[in-house]
RNA sequence: GGAGAGGUGGCCGAGUGGCCGAAGGCGACGGUUUGCUAAACCGUUGUACGGGCUAAUACCCGUACCGGGGGUUCAAAUCCCCCCCUCUCCGCCA
């Protein structure tokens, strides 16, 4: 969420943030409701102040043991008046705060403007593997090793889930243990086993409410909604709480199972396991003070890279054009792994800095030094997102004779088996 | 699921209708003392919103806020109702 004074002072960039996020929010409304908002709450806190000053006379008249009474109906009526201006401004401030969560962030200025055509590649790290010949789709890979069971898994819960199995259940498990171990032993983040299931305001605090409820599955009978991804939980472990600033940069590292509907998405990605409903992934989220937030955007996409460096794995790494980004970010790079088989680049973390858009809403903050307390910024990264790790390490290191050649890296993750056959 | 207790400022904790934005303590900040540290002593110390004045998030005025929402009252941290959360005990269960 945006201050709305920061808003309100600043009318033109607004503006043009919203424009290029490609974003409908409906920004004169909003400063006309804040015109009449204000309007009221002159109006009735004049009244309040001559009420408080009536009242505190009336108990001393009434401690005297004279009788009030005349006055004290004159003021029922007044007070009445004062509860009729008040329920306007109740619902003024309704309006306005509902337009006001659906303002999107600002893009920074290093943000490319445009749609998804405009995103820029800023880095590539490895190149495309010579195979020498064809490479097969991990649907077809997993099929034949019996690791993954698409069919089984649409049979137990629909279409758009998997089962793994065997090994491919093992390579799993290996992956997710690699990244946090690298995250938590090498980049200093704290682990974090999150509830995969969260509130309202939760889901309203990282921003995914109220703007993408159609992609959330919810447990409408106890108001919960499946997490998207660990970064809703995580962030939102400090709503409401100060960071005293020694506490300052904060990372966190959390593995959790993340549930989405995908909804606007059928027939794309339909084979395989690119876009699931439920997929596993390890999240990255920092909290720092504004100062360094940028800086820590940097170290936060190198410490998601590394993971796939560490595997071997040819990336790209993408700068979101604004209309691309997310609702709530200000800044945000993907990470694309290449995958052979399907030929072509899968994207597996979205690092994103936030500034103090979550913050605000979560109402997360910090005391400074000086005593002053201010929003925190918050980033987050998938670090990384398992399913089409998955992919890219099978399609990246099958072999012509069917096997896998598991990664240096994930071998002593998996007892030390050397292919996967 | 049943019974009970409780939720007050950065933290702890007093406060059952007006003189309570709220005692006291801790912490933090400033100062005195001090070779340094510690201790002691003195002082300051909530947030949000609106308005005024501004270079200013400095200052002044006002309003609101004692888990959340509603009600009673001239007046609510305090009384009433609903909800949420925490703790203890019992039951059920992985």
């Amino acid at each position: 969420m945006l201050d709305l004074k920061f808003i309100r002072d600043n009318v033109g960039k607004v503006r043009e943030g919203i424009k290029k996020k490609n974003s409908q929010a409906d920004l004169d409304e909003i400063l006309k409701l804040d015109e009449t908002r204000r309007n009221l709450l002159k109006e009735v806190e004049v009244m309040k102040a001559e009420r408080n000053r009536v009242s505190k006379e009336l108990g001393v008249i009434k401690s005297r043991g004279e009788d009030i009474s005349g006055k004290s109906a004159e003021m029922k009526m007044f007070s009445q008046k004062i509860k009729d201006i008040d329920s306007e401004v109740v619902d003024v401030t309704q309006k306005l705060d509902c337009l006001m969560l659906a303002i999107p962030n600002i893009p920074n200025e290093a943000v490319p403007v445009g749609l998804e055509t405009d995103n820029k590649t800023v880095k590539e790290w490895g190149k495309k593997k010579d195979f020498g010949f064809k490479p097969l789709p991990h649907w077809e890979l997993c099929e034949k090793l019996d690791i993954a069971d698409f069919k089984r898994a649409s049979k137990v819960s629909g279409t758009g889930f998997v089962v793994f199995k065997g090994n491919g259940a093992l390579l799993e498990r290996a992956l997710i243990n690699f990244m946090l171990d690298v995250h938590i032993k090498e980049h200093g983040y704290k682990e974090i086993i999150p509830p995969f299931l969260v509130n309202e305001a939760s889901m309203t605090g990282t921003g995914q409410l109220p703007n993408l409820k159609e992609d959330m599955y919810s447990v409408d009978k106890e108001g919960l909604y499946l997490i998207p991804t660990a970064e809703v939980p995580v962030t939102n472990l400090y709503a409401g709480e100060i960071f005293p600033e020694a506490e300052l940069p904060l990372y966190h590292a959390a593995f959790s199972a993340c549930f989405r509907k995908e909804a606007g998405s059928y027939g794309k990605d339909t084979r395989g396991m690119k876009r699931i409903h439920q997929f596993d992934k390890v999240e990255l989220v920092k909290f720092v003070v504004p100062e360094s937030s940028y800086e820590e955007h940097e170290k936060l996409l190198s410490d998601a890279e590394k993971i796939l460096q560490k595997l071997g794995l040819h990336y790209r790494v993408r700068l979101l054009a604004s209309g691309d980004m997310s609702f709530a970010a200000a800044k945000c790079y993907d990470i694309e792994v290449y995958s052979p088989g399907c030929n072509e680049y899968l994207e597996v973390s979205s690092c994103s800095n936030f500034e103090d858009f979550q913050a605000r809403r979560a109402n997360i903050r910090y005391r400074a030094q000086s005593g002053k307390t201010a929003y925190v910024h918050t980033l987050n990264a998938s670090g990384v997102a398992l399913p089409r790790t998955f992919i890219a390490v099978l399609e990246n290191f099958q072999m012509e004779d069917g096997r896998i050649a598991v990664p240096e890296a994930l071998r002593p993750y998996m007892g030390g088996m050397a292919y996967i056959d």
